[in-house]
DNA sequence: GTTACATTTGCAACAATGTTGCATTTGTAA
DNA sequence: TTACAAATGCAACATTGTTGCAAATGTAAC
């Protein structure tokens, strides 16, 4: 699957960030921060441009935001396989700071007091990962 | 029990703006984000002060942060029955957008990659809370 | 291949949030 | 009351993200 194809299926015009910043992503295996995704290119977009590609990307539903609790952010494509109801889940990584998305379906026994409805739940574990480990 | 005792229990002086942001915090059913603690005296203290009076209540252990997933940071007053181990929930409700603390213990069922150990998890559950349901 | 036009990009300027260094003030233990 | 570490205010800076507008670019139709 090209970079190019992925766009065209999400019916977004084939501009030079959107490939770059795409392309990027799916090299990795871990969720980028904006800095990271930049790195082999620092100056190649404005930063204004990088920030509204992220929005469309995200909006379009071809990547995805995580908000880390240290207040970092890092964006990661989203599998086509995960359902709106399924939990989102992260693993940070506290030694090597790297976020990878979890794939298996977890589920969760939440006990929320009355009259409170749940519909998004975003989870993010925090712990060793298997390199560090 | 009063701030002042909270305070001292914790071994940290009784100064003005630690007195003034927890009372802020003890008075609220839901947490609150730094705008909102100062919102009867927009500028009694000066912005660093009150950055570094939630970090020092923070690392103290007095009160804890919350990141959510629009990036907004809110603060709570912790309560010493929760252990390390448990799972640190909170719940967003996408109509007030109000943030409480989820004080039932939540089991979790997570299955994460082998070698992956985990540590502190964090979980956010968004949804509609009582009030405006 | 050209053209036309909406969309995307770059630039300048701004806004919100958080940090650092340093001089002054304040809380508290002696 | 005093002494001193700790907390505060101020100025300046850093990072992250946004808005308006003019110029450049992608693509569909010709």
């Amino acid at each position: 699957m090209t970079v190019e194809n992925i766009l065209r299926d999400y019916h977004l015009k084939s501009t030079t960030c959107r490939k770059f910043i795409l392309n990027e992503l799916l090299r990795s295996q871990t969720a980028l921060t904006e800095h990271e995704i930049k790195t082999s290119f620092p100056d190649l977009f404005d930063r204004v441009t990088f920030y509204r590609t992220l929005k469309t990307l995200e909006d379009a539903g071809v990547i995805h935001k995580i908000v880390l609790q240290d207040n970092t952010t890092r964006y990661a494509v989203s599998r086509k396989s995960f359902h709106e109801e399924d939990i989102h889940s992260h693993f940070h990584c506290c030694v090597c700071n790297e976020v990878f998305c979890i794939q298996s379906k977890s589920r969760i026994n939440m006990e929320l007091p009355q009259g409170f409805v749940q519909h998004r739940v975003s989870m993010i574990v925090e712990g060793v990962c298997a390199a560090c480990n």
